[in-house]
DNA sequence: GATGATCGCTACTGACCAGTAACTTATATC
DNA sequence: GATATAAGTTACTGGTCAGTAGCGATCATC
């Protein structure tokens, strides 16, 4: 007989993974916030209304809480990453997709974890996933790079330190951005694309 | 009579300023590398060769030492923003030349401190100061877009978009560079400088 | 060679906080 | 309605670490 996902026993699973999230969404903005250091799980657990031995049915260590939020911020960056290589189009036009997609996300709770969390917070285990997933992302934007050097969409250089300086300036945007102040994350996402594409230096002709 | 900068009295001072620079060497090296909280005033002391209570005989505090770290990296942007406004040349070659110095004093370690410190390590009194100067250097890098958006050396644009994308950029190095790996700082802000001008799309022109 | 400042030490306190033990209460299942 | 499981509680432990008290040694100055 087929399990209805309406029967009791699902609905509590449910329930469980809305709690879950519960404690993940608070937590992330308090890192965000406060910092990780700062933040303690008493804080978490008294603006969820449970007291902390509670948190510890849904997570074992501060450290896990930590790394699942920094894990679902770069999925959404390797989200970004897959759907440009599913993409068509010249390098060009796939790497502004992925920096459009990149700027959104740093402007989201999880997003700005990433880069808001630094290598040392993490225990070894987890700074050793949260690397290696940044690694996949990295590697995905210079292949791109290399792409659109190669099509002649983009201009020829250190592939390298132009992912570095691509990702530096998007990566900077979740230290500074705070909801609903003047530009929206689409317009940041749009200005930022702009300069990193056109350069400062003005373009004469029709190109850019 | 003139007190000689050789008399004992100062030999002593001059002493002192050596030890609380050597203090301040290990401590930057240490939080750019574990991080502020992670950096234990014991460990400081114990690199050394002393105790924890003779550092506060050149601090007050732990917070004092890491305030005076990022001012000192500070301090250094602020003579380039300085010495850029002495300068003469248009926007962009002055901005150029901002560009170079800020890129380079990434790659040192009180530079570096500036961007690996977040504002909610440091206690409310100094987070203030902290980001009272980082206004001012920013405010001399949109004033320097600003000048050569209107000469024409720079490209029309929003300014203060521009200054972010460029201050992350260069904000990034710090948290990547190495020192003595492939690329030496001279490279870096070379390139970096290349891409923020250049752009990542291809000029066909002479321009650029 | 007495005096007062500086320097560094040993030994401690007090706060904070991640994580645990051991319980009560609620709920699904037989 | 008995029973096992899950969810939440109170009360605690143990480790870390910034910062302090108060000592003894050193040294410039008179």
């Amino acid at each position: 007989m087929q399990i209805s996902p309406w029967d009791k026993r699902n609905a509590r699973d449910r329930e469980r993974l809305l709690k879950r999230d519960a404690v993940l969404q608070v937590a992330v903005r308090s890192f965000n916030e406060k910092g990780f250091n700062a933040t303690s799980l008493d804080d978490v657990a008294e603006s969820l209304n449970v007291t902390k031995p509670t948190l510890y049915r849904y997570f074992s260590s501060k450290d896990e809480i930590l790394f699942e939020c920094v894990r679902l911020g770069l999925e959404g960056l390797q989200n970004a990453a897959a759907s440009v290589e599913r993409r068509g189009g010249d390098g060009m036009e796939r790497l502004k997709a992925l920096i459009r997609d990149y700027a959104m996300l740093m402007t989201q709770d999880f997003g700005m974890c990433i880069t808001r969390t630094s290598d040392h917070e993490l225990s070894p285990e987890s700074r050793m996933k949260f690397r290696s997933m940044k690694r996949e992302v990295d590697a995905t934007i210079r292949e791109v790079i290399e792409d659109g050097i190669r099509d002649g969409s983009i201009a020829a250089g250190d592939v390298r330190m132009m992912a570095f300086t691509v990702t530096g300036a998007l990566n900077w945007i979740a230290r500074w951005y705070e909801p609903g102040r003047e530009l929206s994350p689409e317009q940041i996402a749009e200005r930022c694309l702009a300069t990193l594409v056109g350069g400062l230096a003005p373009r004469s002709g029709a190109e850019g």
